[in-house]
DNA sequence: GCCGTCACG
DNA sequence: ACGTACGTGACGGCA
């Protein structure tokens, strides 16, 4: 009765662990002022309660009014465990987690008990003081004591929704954001995450057996070039220990180091391997074990166990929360690092595998960060490429080069892509250098010739480092803030580390913002036209759609209408389309 | 729980 | 003389 009474009021869940479509379903807690909450205990163990399904039928009504306006700490959470149970959630206005992170500093926890002490000055009990040694889950905490910790959680977040409205209401761009994109987009990733992503375990099977069986004629290869003598005096050797490998080549073999990793020890990755590789056969060997290794590991040996045994599908978590520019991040599992450009890595995306009479859409932003610079800088030679739809890598290598566009060859453009990429990162010509295997000095002509060819970009980068001391932070194009500690350093390595991030992370923020309206959009607009195609992953520049093949046409031009309609630039955002059975076949 | 490494944009 | 390109997440080794 309460509950139909009050317009608003604070809503959270308990669970036995984090996952929340695998976790049990423990109890229900609200409250509807700033005095009274409330704990419904509904699966403890050896207590008495009130039957779950009584409890959310009875609710429902509640839970699915959008007038009945709800509050929550990271809402999506608590719509994945009501899910599970069959329950729906309607009339979300307010999430305490996203609003909470579009304000805070870097480095500030934003979780229930941080905030309830930095905002309230209330400390919370923590859960494992809850637990204590006696209790492993939430579920077999006696419910006194569980509607005690329960019922504070509800508290505590409708006290901080008031707080948090403020501090929004005081910063309007932000506010913006919040109400704008952030807390609609967490609708989204909650149907995201529902739907979840389709994986044919079996193809990932066979792909074990012959990766496996590569993997030992490799380590074969290693053993013997390595030869038994050595391999005895060290004991044997873990392909998988970088301090075994360290040993092994500047030890043993008296290969020279050529880079320290962060501790100290002598570096054994990638870069030094490929060096290596020029002058002994066992490094090149290593290379090419890690690379399997990985792939096997990361990817074909774990995607398989999260599957979800209920839906059959992967249910990967998408986080607005994590990334400082604005970034999602996804993870448990990461679907946003697929491999994609080795045959072995694409051999994985062939096991994502569209349903029977359905495919996968992709829809990809070409060179969206490039086209934020342009637009962010207002640089008129880089605008004008895009207007001219001109190859931006072969015009920038033309000018560094000094040859006409119809002449640049390929070497060139690829150097040309390269600084066009790392431009924005703010790049060094000791980087340039090394990325390119050229000389420092050459590397230093081209960056300069870079920013003679693009001059507002330089100018852009030096008001925004300044802007950025005076305030001690940068924004996106929409006003989304990341604080920046070191931009008024005096040691010269700190503040040129936070002068690349002041550089960066405006273009790659704008980038997100771009991507995150995108989203909004082309779901809005596919519900409207009826369509059934659903977005089922997010990767950066990037959309994939699950989609009935009836209705391919329609969201492929919904889709790429809608992204390419996203902002009123004078640059345009160019999407390019493709479909296919498995997410292989979509891939670049 | 940290480190080194490496997958992605 | 020193360090040296942004943003992530996951794995195995190791203490």
């Amino acid at each position: 009765h309460k509950l139909k009474e009050k317009k608003l009021f604070a809503l959270d869940t308990e669970t036995t662990g984090l996952k929340p479509l695998q976790e049990r379903f423990v109890g229900l807690s609200i409250a509807f002022d700033s005095k009274k909450s409330y704990y419904i205990p509904l699966s403890h163990v050896n207590d008495q309660q009130l039957d779950t399904d009584y409890v959310l039928e009875t609710l429902k009504p509640v839970f699915l009014s959008k007038s009945i306006k709800k509050t929550l700490q990271h809402a999506k959470f608590d719509q994945l465990v009501l899910w599970a149970q069959g329950a729906e959630l309607n009339g979300i206005v307010f999430d305490t987690l996203l609003a909470a992170n579009l304000l805070r500093k870097e480095g500030i926890k934003i979780n229930l008990k941080a905030l309830s002490l930095s905002y309230l000055g209330e400390k919370m009990d923590s859960f494992k003081e809850v637990l204590g040694k006696i209790y492993k889950t939430f579920d077999s905490v006696p419910i006194p004591q569980a509607a005690s910790y329960a019922a504070h959680d509800a508290l505590q977040t409708f006290k901080l929704a008031k707080i948090l409205r403020k501090d929004l209401n005081k910063e309007k761009k932000l506010k913006h954001i919040f109400e704008k994109i952030e807390m609609p987009l967490s609708q989204i990733l909650f149907e995201m995450e529902r739907k979840g992503m389709p994986l044919d375990p079996e193809i990932l099977k066979k792909l074990e057996t012959s990766i496996s069986k590569k993997l030992i004629t490799i380590e074969k290869k290693i053993t013997d070039s390595v030869g038994t003598t050595l391999l005895k005096k060290i004991g044997g050797l873990n392909l998988n220990s970088p301090k075994q490998i360290e040993a092994l080549l500047f030890d043993e073999l008296k290969l020279p180091s050529v880079k320290k990793s962060l501790k100290g020890t002598r570096s054994t990755d990638q870069e030094v391997l490929r060096e290596l590789s020029k002058t002994n056969p066992i490094p090149g060997l290593i290379l090419q074990y890690r690379e399997l290794y990985k792939l096997k590991s990361t990817y074909i040996l774990a995607l398989p166990k999260t599957i979800n045994p209920k839906t059959g599908r992967i249910h990967s978590s998408f986080s607005q929360i994590i990334v400082a520019t604005g970034r999602l991040s996804s993870s448990e599992p990461n679907l946003q690092n697929i491999p994609a450009s080795s045959d072995w890595g694409l051999k994985i995306r062939e096991a994502f595998v569209a349903p029977p009479k359905y495919q996968f859409i992709s829809a990809d932003y070409s060179q969206i960060e490039l086209r934020v610079l342009a637009q962010l800088t207002g640089d008129k030679n880089l605008i004008q490429a895009f207007l001219n739809e001109e190859d931006i890598h072969a015009k920038t290598a033309g000018e560094i080069f000094g040859v006409p566009l119809d002449k640049v060859t390929h070497e060139q453009r690829q150097v040309g892509k390269r600084i066009n990429f790392s431009i924005m990162y703010g790049l060094t010509p000791f980087g340039l250098s090394k990325d390119l295997d050229i000389k420092q000095s050459e590397a230093k002509i081209y960056i300069e010739k870079y920013f003679e060819q693009y001059p507002k970009v330089a100018q852009w980068m030096d008001e925004t480092v300044e802007q950025a001391k005076k305030d001690g932070f940068v924004q996106t194009w929409l006003g989304r803030r990341r604080y920046i500690a070191g931009i008024n350093e005096k040691n010269k390595s700190l503040y040129l580390a936070a002068r690349r991030i002041v550089i960066n992370s405006p273009v790659q923020g704008t980038s997100a913002e771009i991507m995150k309206l995108a989203m909004l959009k082309v779901h809005t607009a596919l519900k409207k036209a009826g369509l059934k195609s659903e977005i089922v992953l997010q990767i950066h520049d990037e959309l994939i759609f699950e989609c009935p093949t009836t209705e391919l046409e329609k969201t492929t031009r919904i889709a790429e209408k809608e992204m390419e309609s996203i902002v009123k630039w004078k640059i345009p955002l160019v999407v390019s389309m493709r479909n296919g059975k498995n997410w292989a076949e979509i891939t670049k």
